[in-house]
RNA sequence: GCGGCUAUAGUUCAGCGGCAGAACGCCUGACUGUGGCUCAGGAUGUCGUGGGUUCGAUCCCCACUAGCCGCCCCA
């Protein structure tokens, strides 16, 4: 019998790496309480429709890459509803919108996500089929200033904040405008026609796509093809005024606000709902996924399922690239050391003194913890060579709790950094225990 | 979904058609109330799974599974 793993596409996450996850997670947080954000929680299921008509039939998301299922009937004459794993949260949280009548309340909603997410790809670095998003989207009536450029811009604000707070050095900033639905169509069309005189010198995908899906042609890496896609049309001059005037507003606040990015009129999203406002932060090092995260404005989406006018903007990132990004730059996730390891100590020819000494360590080890000391137990094996072995590895210091110990209420804390043995009266150990390692004072003797 | 590379000890990886290897880690002892450094010793294992070729396969062949890289796409 082979035995049982993790299916293909989702793996374990193992201390210490998970502390790396909680810490990116925090910090993500406290972020987005600053900027006024509050958190929503939406369903790791829904209905597949949702995803239809909000991240686009079409889409490659949607049309092969969604774990989708039928729900049993639930009376006879009822057709079975079809339910599908989320593939991203904006869609379900734009539902959540609509379904709570959240733009009744006239507020600008600031709502923020974290959660797995779920598409059947091939997996590689960087891509897995469980996977973990941290996003935001702000949304709302029109009159509630959801259409403002300032909200595009303090969105990209609070995301090289965000990106900063966490370590992350050397990332890049993308924007682009790829105008109203009205606008991309029509540029669709233009690229389209610009391509039939050209494609044929250009490589093989290229031509595919010059028939199949425009806009992807401009995101081609062939180093022969590049000449001839930066003298195509570009989307900004498809662009009505309202539009080109929006994206203006926008590149004139983050230059206020000196956020650096680069603007890339070849930067086309692959979710059919993104309006106006798009953007990518990149990072060099994680091979071909190199996107940390993007996102952009989707000022049509809530009527796209019939939801009142809603329009909003949002983002969503790559928890599992963030780890590997800051786990490249730090090379390693520092083993975190507990404050004490306690050693009860004890001849094992005296069963009632063990007992008692084993008894007063779990005591000890209360006060300790009480006090917020992070406290390792030992094992009672009350092998004092064992105990060193095992403290060292898990702590900064040792606590003896032998027979004299027990006796005499004080006890013998060894710092392990420094190598100094201390007698340490029981009601001192806590803050002994507090100072920082290789710093021991009191009584020192051998 | 397509193409390439890979799969051997807890980990990183050598290896060979004929007894399964190294380093690190782990365990024991030198040292019975003192770790790290050193020294001596020890255990590592379905050689990814299933078939085939062969007297004999961890090695060669096929299939499958998984990982990595690229394509596609995306976070």
């Amino acid at each position: 019998m082979t035995t049982l793993k993790a299916v293909r596409g989702t793996r374990d996450l193992l201390p210490p790496e998970t502390a790396l996850w909680n810490r990116i997670e925090a910090t993500a947080r406290a972020v987005f309480a600053r900027y006024n954000f509050g958190e929503i929680r939406t369903p790791i299921f829904e209905d597949t429709g949702l995803f239809a008509r909000s991240v686009g039939e079409e889409t490659d998301i949607v049309s092969k890459e969604m774990y989708t299922w039928e729900d049993r009937a639930r009376a006879q004459s009822e057709k079975p509803q079809s339910l599908t794993l989320r593939p991203e949260n904006t869609a379900g949280v734009v539902r959540a919108y609509i379904e709570h009548k959240l733009g009744e309340t006239g507020q600008l909603q600031k709502l923020y996500y974290i959660g797995p997410q779920f598409r059947r790809e091939r997996p590689q670095k960087g891509r897995y089929r469980q996977f973990s998003q941290i996003g935001a989207e702000v949304i709302g009536p029109p009159s509630a200033g959801s259409e403002s450029p300032l909200r595009d811009a303090e969105v990209l604000e609070m995301l090289a904040t965000l990106l900063d707070e966490l370590g992350i050095t050397g990332w890049t900033l993308e924007i682009n405008s790829v105008g109203s639905s009205a606008d991309r169509a029509r540029y669709n069309e233009v690229l389209r026609a610009a391509l039939i005189p050209v494609a044929a010198q250009m490589c093989g995908d290229c031509q595919r796509r010059a028939v199949t899906n425009p806009l992807r042609v401009l995101d081609c890496k062939v180093a022969e093809d590049q000449a001839i896609i930066d003298a195509l049309p570009k989307i900004a001059d498809s662009l009505d005024g309202e539009s080109k005037d929006h994206f203006a507003a926008v590149t004139a606040a983050l230059d206020k606000a000196e956020v650096p990015y680069t603007r890339n009129y070849r930067l086309v999203r692959g979710l059919d709902y993104y309006t106006r406002t798009t953007f990518e932060f990149t990072h060099g090092g994680l091979g071909a996924q190199n996107a940390l995260l993007g996102g952009g404005r989707y000022d049509g989406l809530s009527e796209a399922i019939g939801g009142p006018k809603a329009p909003g903007i949002g983002f969503a990132m790559g928890e599992d690239r963030l780890v590997l990004t800051l786990l490249a730059q730090e090379s390693a996730v520092p083993q975190v050391l507990a404050d004490a390891y306690i050693a009860p100590l004890c001849d094992e020819k005296k069963p009632d003194v063990l007992v008692l000494v084993s008894a007063t360590a779990l005591f000890l080890a209360r006060e300790l913890r009480r006090q917020g000391l992070r406290v390792e137990l030992g094992d009672g094996s009350f092998r004092l060579k064992k105990s060193f072995e095992a403290g060292n590895r898990t702590a900064r210091h040792i606590v003896i709790l032998g027979e004299d110990e027990l006796e005499s209420g004080i006890l013998t804390v060894k710092d392990f950094a420094s190598g100094i043995q201390t007698k340490v009266p029981r009601a001192e150990l806590a803050a002994f225990l507090s100072q920082p390692s290789g710093e021991p004072a009191g009584d020192s003797t051998s």
